[in-house]
DNA sequence: TTCTAAATACCCCATTTACGCGATTGACAT
DNA sequence: ATGTCAATCGCGTAAATGGGGTATTTAGAA
């Protein structure tokens, strides 16, 4: 736990929001909010050669969108955190949000007392989510069923690792034709008619 | 938000904690807490047939691993909430706990009424978790760094969905030889010689 | 300015793949 | 007991792939 004041940045279009987050943010003891932008692109021009700690980005903006302000700066400033305040929790804009390098992600009905506890956890290395969002994430872990048997599995690993039908064959002791067929079968299980679209949709779902 | 009581099991090998926790639980308003298992055998026997809401499991038990409970259980009984309830935080821990069905990640730190609020949170679908274990996984989304310019990506996830040479030639107008050249290039770049490896590198390292 | 990387295009050729067909065995469920 | 499914084995062929080259243009970096 760090005690010296967070400096935060607001990259917010609606002026009121943005004006009521500076004030209470600003009014806070340990933490300061100098810098509010109206938009990506000012933010993009100023955020990088400023003593900023904490970004709060809220991701419908006009122009280029949160997410991609996030990716550039991130880019530029790997040692920013980012927290995404928003309306939508959507999976794909949570999705697109972390896999850009936001921290934590945060709806904007949060009640400024928790907004500043959330901005301290990122400050100490944490992710704060509310349990919806976490839940999304945590569905998108899971296993939807898997059509495959075992032997198939086995097969379709080997094959995601480079390995040919001879190869796969003399690994597990079988005939050339035996893996063979057995890859026709993954194809039709999985509905696809070629290797990379199997490997494909296997990682994707989670088979492999 | 319902307002039933919330029904819970505990799994846990501690004859302490367990006893401790479940006079806790139980003796609060709202929840219920007549089922406590030392072991997962126990546990698997048992709570198929009773009336839980929510488990809170423990990873370290002796034999079968509250992971490998989960999974089991989880099988059985989908409706069931899982809170994974350790003291370790490794990052194998927690992505096995969600792949296999966890609803939420707690370390055993966590004070009794926020483990209470935790346990209502995922009575209500969220996915409790401290900030610390968000950040691993949300760190498991980011993208190390990518060797491919940016045709070779574009190619490259066509290739992930089945289309050969020809197909993407056409579908970005160009001539399947330099389509062709660079595939080579990527296979290059990724230290791959085929297809299949090269789909299943560039997946995992969040290239595609 | 010079060098490098990316994007483009082409040739040859051996190997691999995908798909068409058919077949047997054993296990497990209805 | 009958049926389905997984797992095993086989053949033939047309198409696709991967590896080896070479070469031009353009844009940006050193």
């Amino acid at each position: 736990m760090k005690n010296e004041t967070i400096h935060i940045a607001i990259v917010e279009d609606d002026n009121e929001i943005r004006q009521t987050l500076t004030l209470i943010i600003d009014g806070s003891k340990g933490f300061s909010c100098k810098y509010a932008f109206p938009d990506g692109e000012s933010a993009i021009a100023s955020i990088e050669n400023l003593p900023i700690d904490v970004v709060l980005m809220d991701i419908d903006l006009p122009g280029k969108s949160g997410i991609e302000v996030t990716r550039h700066l991130k880019q530029k400033c790997p040692q920013l955190d980012f927290i995404m305040l928003t309306v939508q929790s959507d999976d794909d804009s949570i999705f697109e949000s972390l896999c850009v390098g936001a921290s934590g992600y945060l709806l904007k009905d949060t009640n400024p007392a928790d907004l500043l506890v959330h901005i301290k956890e990122v400050y100490d290395g944490g992710s704060p989510m509310s349990s919806q969002v976490a839940r999304r994430i945590i569905n998108s872990f899971r296993i939807i069923d898997n059509p495959l048997s075992d032997r198939e599995t086995e097969i379709l690993k080997m094959l995601s690792k480079g390995m040919n039908y001879k190869e796969v064959a003399n690994e597990i002791f079988l005939s050339p034709h035996t893996v063979k067929t057995h890859i026709k079968n993954i194809y039709s299980k999985l509905h696809v008619n070629s290797r990379a679209e199997a490997i494909y949709k296997a990682i994707k779902q989670k088979l492999i």
